[in-house]
This record gives structure tokens, sequence and C-alpha cells, in this order.
DNA sequence: CTGTTAGCGCCTTCAT
DNA sequence: ATGAAGGCGCTAACAG
């Protein structure tokens, strides 16, 4: 069996109590028993038990993180920015990724409740306050990429809304007037900012935004595939088509190919996300980053703060910023 | 406060012992008091303290999974497919993706002890009989892609020489002789079969392996490009390389365009893993794919099989199939 | 300074 | 069928 304090205890020849002392450092404790404990806890390989010490109300050492299902690198790359803090912190990580329905969602962020000091969310269908609602008020939330309908709530978000407008922008100024949008899904708060940013800078430039030019999809390379015929039927034709993500651009430069047109000759096409494939994709393909890396860190961070208890914290949103990226699928 | 099994009593106007009951079905209970306490319990949206049962011995309803840092989609598809069957027995996810020393992975992995009712690991520097070492006999334990030394040990692995060795012999049949191999780290298991296939490959087709044509690298884009030079400067030149993974073979590929030199005319490249932008860049990269859907979810059948306690489990390695993905970078 | 004791929330005998 | 009591491992008062 794994050793307990009791076994600690009896070995070194003292009560728990002066062992729970001795590890803790929680009180002064005489030199020399201070040695035989821990000489005993050291040959035991004595640990606490976890479980123990959570019902004692005291920390779980966990920290939940609760993400959709993302593809790829934006997954792995801020999973790992906040666990390499997170394990420097003495933290572990519980994660969770694949709900594949609200209810799910409140379940699993539920069933965390108690088992975890704090929550990183990043829910791109269920606002924030939502969420909090399902949980106990006081548990320290920091959302990644999320809609806040309310003050007081901690995030981490980055400007989906601009880095679209920047983007039109940029096909605007390279002459285009017809700019086709493939959207996201619909109750993503990703998608819709997008195509708002999008909007936005149409108007903006004096273009005004046509709701044929706007095709459902829903961030898959399939769904830009499917839409590129409802892009070819309107007349005039699209000369650009800006897709919600770099996954689905790509559908749409495969589909385009497929009907024996050229990218960016005969219709340039953007995404968003900047995967990686899209730096090394023939033709590369323009796109928006997002900031992947100073989101991990800036959430695990404002959630170690909380979770300390400074309560000094400014519980408000921050909104990083986006960076467009030009390549060659929408080259003049 | 959150509700403990104590309030749901007091609503209910019963024992806790009642409650207990009730909601374990663990006994036979009045079936008025029953409905009360299932009322209570609703209500007051009672739910079991975790710790407390981890303490009584319990299930801690946890799931250890630890990787070593992997960039992209190995790590997002093979923690999804785990994600997936996990949370759907209940269980949730325990992750643990950096360790920068032999050291720290051991206490990441002794921390996890009682935490977590089963451990998944991929260790590819410490053989798996030191993990198991490290944690008390009897924790149920599934490793994957690990060097396993010893009987009675569980594993998930897959053909890294097997892959290495046919990668290299498509190179030979398309004529190659001359083939540089870009080495991984020194330490990685995953590494060394590859390198080990290769040899094997050469030598089974008569060609004596040189020395010279192993380039140390480590897996990174950097090593790639770094290593170009070094396989320029061999006399003769070699006609094809085979990088260690595709990461590593696209730093090859910038490297050998940056030196004036065509991929894959002057030089065929081929890489390992198959990464999602090998099937989109220019050129498209010939490959060895692992199949990862497989390792995942095999590897939490297992687990889930030795938590339950079948005691029918099969206790030894399986190794999975890899299959070479001829692409334009080694077309002749 | 140090040992004893009372819980943390829950399940499980043990009586009733 | 049901309530009372013990104990899982540990810390934090409480007595010495």
């Amino acid at each position: 069996m794994v050793p307990t304090i009791r076994d600690v205890a009896q070995r070194a020849g003292v009560s728990i109590s002066t062992v729970s002392r001795v590890l803790n450092k929680s009180a002064v404790v005489d030199e020399a028993k201070r040695e035989r404990v821990e000489e005993a806890a050291e040959a035991l390989g004595y640990r606490p038990n976890p479980a123990a010490l959570s019902l004692l109300g005291h920390s779980t050492g966990g920290i939940g993180v609760l993400l959709p299902y993302i593809a790829g690198d934006f997954f792995s790359e801020f999973l790992h920015r906040i666990d390499r803090l997170t394990s420097e912190n003495g933290y572990f990580l519980v994660v969770s990724s694949s709900h594949r329905s609200v209810k799910e969602f409140q379940a699993v962020i539920q069933g965390l409740n108690r088992r975890v000091d704090g929550l990183i969310v990043m829910s791109t269908e269920v606002p924030a306050q939502t969420v909090c609602d399902w949980l106990p008020a006081g548990l320290p939330i920091v959302f990644v990429n999320t809609e806040v309908d309310r003050d007081g709530i901690e995030a981490v978000n980055f400007d989906n809304r601009g880095g679209a407008y920047r983007l039109t922008e940029h096909l605007l100024e390279r002459g285009h007037r017809r700019i086709g949008f493939l959207k996201g899904p619909d109750a993503s708060c990703d998608a819709n900012d997008r195509l708002d940013g999008y909007r936005a800078a149409l108007r903006d430039h004096g273009v005004e935004p046509d709701p044929a030019l706007e095709v459902p999809g829903d961030f898959t390379m399939e769904a830009g595939e499917a839409a590129v015929p409802a892009f070819l039927a309107l007349d005039p034709r699209p000369t650009a088509v800006f897709a919600g993500n770099d996954l689905s651009a790509y559908g749409v430069v495969s589909a385009l190919r497929g009907a024996g047109l050229d990218v960016p000759a005969d219709v340039a096409v953007a995404g968003f996300d900047d995967i990686p494939l899209s730096r090394f994709s023939s033709p590369t393909l323009t796109t928006v980053r997002a900031p992947v890396r100073e989101m991990g860190e800036g959430a695990i961070e404002r959630l170690l703060a909380q979770i300390k208890g400074g309560d000094g914290r400014d519980r408000r949103v921050v909104t990083l910023g986006t960076e467009v990226v030009v390549r060659e699928s929408t080259a003049s």
C-alpha cells in the first residue's frame, strides 16, 4: 500500500501532527525529530493523499481546460502554453475538448467543479454568463475567445472582427468589389464576428454588402468545396472569396481548381487562422493570424492570479490584436 | 456552499445513509422516501464530492495522459480520440505534455498517482519498465509508442522501423543509392527505430550504410535547414534525403531550394509522420503515416479494460502497421 | 514544543 | 427498511 502520514509518524517515532508540521513547515519542531521525520518520509516515499487535502478544503491542484474540438496546431499550441505555466506552478491540467452538445458541455463543466481550483473555458457557442451560472460563484474562471455578455468576467479574446475587417480592406485595395464570404457555423461567435467585420469593411468603403454573396458553411473543408458552385452561379461572379477560416478556404481553392479556375488569377481566396499549412500550400494563403501563444499565457496567468486570490485583479475582457498575413492567394 | 449529502438528508427528512442508499441504489428503500430523496437531491443540485469518494478508495474518475511535447495534429488528434472515449465512459482526462527533463517527467507522473485511476503514457526517452517502477504496482497503465523492455506490460506501438524500411526501399527502387538520413534526437526511440529501418533496408539491398550520410538533427525544421550544408558537402552528394520526420523534411526542402536546388529533380526528400501539411505543400511530401486514431482508441480501450479489472486482458505490446505514402517530393 | 481530538463528505458495517 | 457510528488521510484547533 501507499504510505500514509501514520506510517511516517510510526517510523519516526512521533505523532502524526508532528509529521504534518514538519512536512508543511507549519510550526517549529525539535531539530532532531524534524530530521527523523524527513528521513522517514523520504525513505517511505511519502506523498500526502490529494483527496484528503481537497476534502479539507485545500487546493485540488487541478486546473480545468475546456475547449471545443479544434484540430491541429491551435489546440496543441494553446494547450502547450498553458501546460508549461501550469506545471511550473505545481498544478496539473484537466482537459476536455469533446462536447457534441450544449447539454454535454454543461455536464462536463459541472463534473469538473470540485476537481479543479479554476477553469479556462473557450466556449464558442455558449456565452460566458451562462457558463458562470452553471458553477458556484467564486470559482475562478478565465474565458478565452468567448462572447462575454456581462461585466465582472475575465476573458482573453482576440479581435476576430478587426482581423476580418482589415483582411476585407486588403481585398478592396486589390480592386475587388464582388467579394464572396463563406460563413462559419451560425452559433459560433468567431464566425459571426468575422462576418461582421467583413460587412463593416465593405460598407465603410462604399460597397453595399450583398446577402447573396454570403454563403453558408461550417468551417470544414467539405463546406468550402460545397460552397463553390453557389459562388460561381452568382452574376456577376465574385472575384474574391473570403472564407471564414483557413480550412474551408482550402476547400474553396480545391473546388475552384476543379472548375478550371486559377487562384488567384481568376478568383482570389483568403482565410482566417493562419494554420501552418497556409505558409506552405500552393498557393500560399492570405489569412489572419490569431495570437495563440499570448492567449494561452495570458489566460493561465490571469487564472493563477485569481486562484491566488489577489483581489486587485481586473475583471475584464482583454482583446488581443490580430494580424493580416498577405500571401499568394490574393496576389493581384 | 455546495450542498452535501447532509443537506439532502435534511431536506428529505431522512438520514444520510438513506440518501446514500437511494443515490447509489445500494439497497432497497421505501418508495416514498426514495422519491423524496431524489427530489431533494435534484432540487439542491447535489453531486457527491469526488474527493470524499476517492478518499474512500473509490474511483477518482480521472485518466492521466502523459505525452512528450508534440506539435500539431498528432497531439490534437490523439488526444481527441482519447477524450471522446474517456468522457463517454464517465472519466475525465488529466493531461501533461511538457517535461523538459526525465526528472520532471518522473515528478509529474508520480504527482498524478492518486489523482487518476489509470495512465496512458507515451514515453519516447524512458523505457516502460522504468516508468512502472516509479508507480505502485497495480495502477493500470497502457504505454503508447514506448520502448517496452519487459513482459507483462501493455502497449500500443506503431512500426517505426518497418515504415522507415519500406520508405527507404521506395527510394532505392527509384534508383537512389546515396541516400542521406537526417536523424532525430539521440534519446528518442522513434528516431532510433527509424534509423535502424533505414540502415537495414540499405543493407538488404546491397548498399552499405555510410555514417557520413547520417546527419544529426532533432526533429525541428531548423535542424533540417541546418543539416543541408552537411549533405551538400558530401562527395558524391546524396541524391535523396530521408528526414526522420516531416517537420525537419520541410527544413531540408527549404534549405535545398535556398541553395538553388530543385526538389525532387535535384534531390528527392522524404519524411515521416504524414502531418496534414504534407498533403498540400509544394511539392507534396512522400512520408510514412502512423495510425494515430487507432493508437488513441486502442490505448484507451485497453486501459478501461484494465481499470474495470477484466483480468483476461492480454498484457502485451500491440504494434500497429504504418503506411508509406508516395507523393511528389520523391517523384523520379 | 508535541500529542490528542474533531471534523472535511461519504460509504459501509452494525444494530435496530 | 433505516438510523447511528466508524473510518478513509489529513490539517487545525486544543490541551498539555
